[in-house]
DNA sequence: TTGCAATTAAGACGCCATGTCTTAGGATGC
DNA sequence: GCATCCTAAGACATGGCGTCTTAATTGCAA
């Protein structure tokens, strides 16, 4: 069985350092191509460079965390998962992983987080007191919790 | 130079999945040997699973997450990491990787995210106005009005 | 059309992290 | 003395990961 922690169980896949080197192009640049995300991330860069890239990208792909464009003759990429939903995926893994899946502790340790600035105390006060939307407060009965 | 993410540059290394375990362990109960851990872990596990204990206590002692003790026969093993550490050296790692060293993502992240409860979000609130601010504040309504 | 450059596609490669297990050598206790 | 527990050292297979080579395909200019 070799019952891994990663091997089985199909995880969903996680994108790795230099992967996320191109996710970084994509989330900046937008839709780009294979030649440009090298001329980026490998100024000077030859062939074996573009070849790196490209397996990365297949990956990615392959990963779904990009999209791939096949209509032109130079495919073009976008992200198919933006920035702020892999750091939502990497909580979530963290809360799982360290926390018995609670993001509470993660809440309480950036609170007292002594390198949290006063502004970004203050900011993300704010945020904490406005929920989402203005007009959305009645209909909020202990709903929405997955398991 | 195969500069890689984590091949060089001699990163300061992390615990691993089954690793991981060994530290729930210690900081659920404390001091603890090889011999309890792995009739924890192991259940009914023979001497295979004892030394791939042992083997995972070594190496975590390589990486300075726990401290052992080798005045008895027998060692005893500790924590040097305590959970909330590691925890925050995650959080870090996130912010490095894909925040640009910001905690600000996370934390509008966290604020925005619909699983938190409503409790767990006035226990924020409230961490985060106790730590800089010792005890002079009047009830609420510090800042002025958003938009 | 021919030829060159760029692109896609497929796969090989080496390294090492990781989890697992085997075996040898000492200390303990009956 | 002998079985049993422990430590210690290391072998091993698997797979992730970043990298690179090579071949096939397409576009374009002369």
């Amino acid at each position: 069985m070799t019952w891994n922690g990663r091997i089985m169980s199909r995880e969903p896949q996680d994108v790795t350092e230099a992967e996320l080197g191109l996710m970084q192009t994509l989330w900046d640049r937008g839709r780009s191509s294979t030649r440009q995300i090298t001329d980026l991330l490998y100024p000077g860069g030859g062939q074996a460079q573009y070849a790196t890239v490209q397996k990365l990208l297949e990956r990615l792909e392959g990963k779904g965390f990009i999209r791939r464009d096949r209509t032109l003759f130079v495919h073009t990429f976008v992200a198919a998962v933006e920035r702020d939903e892999l750091i939502g995926r990497r909580i979530r893994g963290l809360a799982d992983k360290l926390c018995g899946g609670s993001l509470v502790p993660i809440l309480t340790h950036l609170a007292r987080n002594p390198t949290l600035s006063e502004s970004e105390r203050k900011a993300l006060r704010e945020l904490i007191d406005e929920p989402d939307e203005p007009a959305r407060r009645p209909p909020k009965r202990t709903r929405g919790r997955k398991g």
